[in-house]
DNA sequence: CTTACAAATATTGTCGACAATTATTCTTGA
DNA sequence: TCAAGAATAATTGTCGACAATATTTGTAAG
């Protein structure tokens, strides 16, 4: 029998490892924007085979951070304000849907988790000022718990496992500290109010309209430049 | 210089033909659903090697067509009315979406090929009247060629390359003949025509009532049985 | 000096083999 | 006969090597 009895442990492979850490790194801008990766070099670096590294990269591809071509090799996506936007169409869409159905089937602990998880961003906030950065990931992570309570699997492999990791590459590179900080904070809490009140229609407007904001402010910015 | 000179040949690879094939198989049916792939036996009939064998089988698990576990392996993914449902959500969300920038950004010519599109199919399904299942493909062509429209290259990905082999395989092996035909040719019609008047909240509200009609199509169904 | 082509180098695609893990079969005891 | 454990077989994870393709370097002609 597997060590840890009975956690469902979640075996982890060599692949898996490097997967994770090439993940954080390439979100992290460690790896750059648009570059290619050596298989070799990363093979070594890593100390595994080619074979096992491949396999940790195919899986990147799949979650929409590397591309490949055939005979040339794995390249990090290059970002853009285009495909920015576009991200922000689809979550727009998908996490307005998820929204919807949160306020259907979140429960009153997970509702009044998510309440506390807003206060506390909020103090820290105002306590430490310049921390744009910790401020931007409490976001996704309001983001993402409403999400999870869509209880739609599918919805939650999209965004969670995919898109939100795009996202924050964006984020950590882009450097989003957007004048937005206090608005959205308010918006979020009239998103858990109509969670709280099992109002589905109304949650995904205000969802949708609080991402529609976030997608706007960076249309400006980037017409004014 | 490659063979084909300027039509931007994509280079195939072993793993690309038995990518596309294993592919076709499992929406197909062909390859059992929930059951379980043998990388020796594969290998084998395919005549390649269990390394290139895994290079396809990892991307058709970024296609979300199969499933993995650690030290077990790939196995087909499980059909179930809870997944068609999620499903049904997600294209709800992500199609109204492509379907409103269908209307800012399809071209004159694009309409009028997918007019041409909607005509063709109403004529061969009214001959050949048993024939529900190239029905249901020209139903999926017409949503095919709106998402193209939209000129969103994530909603492309997202629907084209991976939802839509899900949607294929749900209506090979639960066989969709719905009687919905009718209405939903005339729904088509009207989307079209809000596409073609630059009405893209209009066109958005169609496509997702749509799509709605038809997940409440299984889900009265469902509830029947 | 630049361009076009050829040789050499490096990288990816593919292969077969071994190690680690899982599944199956066989044995043994009650 | 059945259950539990050991031995065996089969499968996946990982490795290193070779072949096919792409990139770079080198060379020669204009």
């Amino acid at each position: 029998m597997q060590p840890n009895t009975f956690t469902s442990s979640p075996i982890l492979t060599r692949a898996d490892t490097v997967f994770t850490d090439l993940r954080q790194r390439i979100v992290e801008g460690d790896i750059f924007t648009g570059s290619k990766l050596s298989e070799p070099e990363l093979a070594k670096h890593y100390e595994i085979s080619r074979s096992t590294l491949r396999d940790a990269l195919s899986r990147l591809e799949g979650c929409g951070l590397l591309e490949r071509k055939a005979n040339i090799g794995y390249r990090v996506v290059t970002l853009s304000t285009e495909q920015l936007l576009e991200i922000f169409r689809v979550r727009e869409s998908l996490e307005g849907t998820a929204c919807r159905l949160a306020a259907k089937n979140m429960s009153k602990e997970q509702i009044d988790d998510l309440r506390k998880l807003l206060v506390i961003h909020n103090q820290t906030k105002s306590l430490q000022q310049g921390e744009a950065y910790m401020q931007e990931e409490g976001d996704l992570d309001f983001h993402f718990r409403i999400v999870m309570g869509s209880g739609n699997k599918l919805l939650i492999r999209l965004l969670c496992e995919e898109l939100y990791y795009l996202v924050r590459m964006y984020r950590f590179q882009f450097g989003m500290a957007s004048p937005r900080a206090k608005k959205a904070f308010r918006e979020h809490e009239n998103i858990i109010q109509a969670i709280e009140d099992k109002d589905g229609e109304l949650a995904e407007i205000l969802m949708r309209r609080h991402i529609s904001a976030s997608r706007l402010n960076v249309e400006n910015r980037m017409n004014t430049l």
